[in-house]
DNA sequence: TATTGTTATACTCTATAACTATA
DNA sequence: TATAGTTATAGAGTATAACAATA
């Protein structure tokens, strides 16, 4: 097991707001820089609505799906955040400390971890989805008849871009830890 | 002037998609998580688009600042960019590092740079720019008659997320570089 | 031979704090 | 006293490469 994993988030960005006077150029002509815009507000205002329980966007999203795939190996977890291996086991690691989350002998693989929450990390991970769930409806509600098709909007950019980069998408079957290899 | 800039620009994060039979629980309804998923399908994108040219969407974003605002201050440019000082000073040694950018003295204050692009910055910003915007263009393609609105619904989103986290916008006044202070 | 998790290490980005020069 | 830029340092996030155990 590793032992730097880290103990503090923290909230890399400061507002990203248009300053008046500047020429942006270009910039306000993109849609990747109001996407970016969009998101640095979003991940300020997540902190805000999660204030005091020190957990990254990324990290409520690992608590969410370890807890809705119990048993799920680490690699995985990687596969599902885009991350690297390692990257996953200091997520891990963290998860772990926090006592929110632990690891089990995965009984058909002796090489892997089966990844589980602790009762300590499910009341945890209810408290947050309330909070976290709060926090969108407001968003929604702020944008009016329009907040579910961005929704959908953005999901659809995010397949086309995808699909621009790669034009060819990847035939690799998709395990899960619950389903055998075809 | 600092030595400690860095001279290559690195994808930090893997394809963020959805992995087929897990469950994502919560994190498939909410706003914040397609929108996680969006910007990072672009920043992979970006990369492609601009491959070679070994620049991240903020190099191109400060890139595209200087050279429309000719002069400005680091400190504004950390304000614009949503960084701290430092965060600016590392920027503009890398800009200068690559010759694309230069600090002149800034007349109306000692204390301050003035930060201009060089002949070589702005024949590279121009190719930049083509591709960026080509990229663009085929993401909105990609979207079709909703992509307009997209990036309207952005605007809107980053702009009621910032009400939220900040009920009172600051009042302070935002100066350039070329205005007096009232 | 390939895969899983781990270890060690390095690089990037960002921040804080203290410092210098100037306002 | 406050501001602009710098320096030094630290923390978080990510990656690569090599390794052991297992498949």
């Amino acid at each position: 097991m590793s032992k730097t994993a880290s103990s503090q988030a923290q909230v890399p960005e400061g507002l990203l707001l248009p300053v008046p006077g500047l020429d942006y150029g270009v910039l306000d002509e993109l849609l990747g820089y109001a996407l970016r815009r969009a998101q640095n507000a979003l991940y300020l205002d997540f902190y805000r609505a999660t204030e005091g329980l020190d957990v990254s966007p990324q990290r409520f999203a690992a608590l969410v799906l370890v807890a809705r795939n119990p048993g799920m190996r680490q690699g995985l977890l990687a596969q599902a955040m885009g991350l690297h291996r390692s990257g996953a086991l200091r997520l891990t690691d963290w998860l772990t400390e926090q006592g929110w989350a632990e690891r089990r002998d995965d009984p058909s693989d002796a090489r892997s971890w089966g990844l589980h929450l602790t009762a300590h990390g499910r009341r945890t991970l209810a408290k947050l989805e309330q909070l976290v769930r709060a926090h969108d409806q407001a968003l929604l509600q702020g944008l009016g008849e329009r907040g579910s098709a961005l929704k959908a909007d953005l999901e659809r950019l995010a397949w086309v871009a995808t699909a621009a980069a790669q034009p060819i998408p990847p035939a690799k079957p998709t395990k899960t830890d619950r389903r055998p290899k075809p």
